[in-house]
DNA sequence: ATGCCGTATGATATACGA
């Protein structure tokens, strides 16, 4: 197969969303979807719909209530044993490995609740915590040529117009400098290239989360940047087009997130 | 910035999201 779609969505629940997972995937056809809080035990998730969707091939990591990720594809891949991130088993990342050995990592990165002070919230902590060790880790598997796709709900909008209001929310968790810095130095690790920026540069606004909390989300657009799919070098040749797909946010009881799709032409990969 | 908005839970208030 010489075409590659990729997408990634933070569907908030899986089963509460499930309509629209189906409606998406009829739409886009992606081939390999990443999914992020769904919100499920392993036994508790929905395959069989999925199935039905046409995705042969699995990985699901999740838990009661919080966090939870997925991949759904239609080509076969084997499944990366499960690392422990800041100690922890909270289901916040699946890796994968496709027959021409590139790998897929879906990562869910930690909120990092409302105050944006490691000494006074926990969550902050281990927001920046779980983001220096995957800064070390890519970066110790770094090589020349490795092909990787980092995709994901990481939570931080890194650049000034990934939020609707750069100023305004240089003290909101997901936008602060020392988010953007540890976001920076594990974009570094590994010679990432932001695949979004890649087809849409900046100055150009780009979100693809919206608050509940508006009214109307399209009237006040007070987005952010908040999911991210990056590749390494040997892959920006590969790149072919970038979608987000925010239509979704207009559905009836929509995820606050939008879907992100990435498309490859992978003729002539080595 | 704050929102009174959403999901989940042996739930009818609370934790968490960002």
């Amino acid at each position: 197969m010489s075409h590659l779609r990729v997408a990634t969505w933070n569907v908030n629940s899986v089963r509460a969303r499930l309509a629209h997972v189906e409606t998406f995937v009829e739409q886009s056809q992606p081939d390999i979807l990443c999914l992020q809080e769904t919100k499920v035990t392993d036994n508790e998730f929905p395959l069989k719909s999925f199935a039905k969707m046409g995705y042969e091939h699995y990985a699901i990591a999740g838990q009661k209530s919080y966090n939870g990720v997925a991949i759904f594809s239609k080509i076969p891949f084997v499944t990366t044993e499960p690392i422990q991130w800041c100690g922890k088993d909270d289901k916040r990342h699946l890796a994968i490995t496709l027959e021409t050995g590139m790998e897929i990592h879906n990562f869910y990165v930690p909120a990092g609740g409302d105050i944006a002070d490691v000494a006074l919230n926990d969550k902050f902590a281990h927001k920046l915590d779980f983001m220096t060790e995957m800064a070390d880790w890519f970066a110790e598997r770094r090589t020349d040529d490795n092909k990787m796709i980092l995709v994901g709900d990481l939570n931080v909008a890194p650049f000034e117009t990934d939020v609707w209001n750069h100023k305004q929310l240089l003290k909101v968790v997901s936008h602060t400098p020392i988010e953007v810095e540890h976001m920076a130095r594990m974009y570094e690790s590994h010679g990432w290239i932001d695949a979004m920026r890649h087809f849409v540069p900046e100055p150009e606004p780009l979100f693809s989360w919206w608050s509940y909390r508006a009214r109307d989300w399209r009237a006040s657009n007070r987005g952010r940047r908040l999911d991210h799919v990056w590749v390494t070098p040997a892959l920006k040749p590969h790149l072919k087009a970038m979608e987000i797909a925010f239509t979704s946010r207009d559905w009836e009881k929509p995820s606050d997130h939008a879907p992100v799709i990435v498309d490859f032409d992978l003729t002539g990969m080595r």
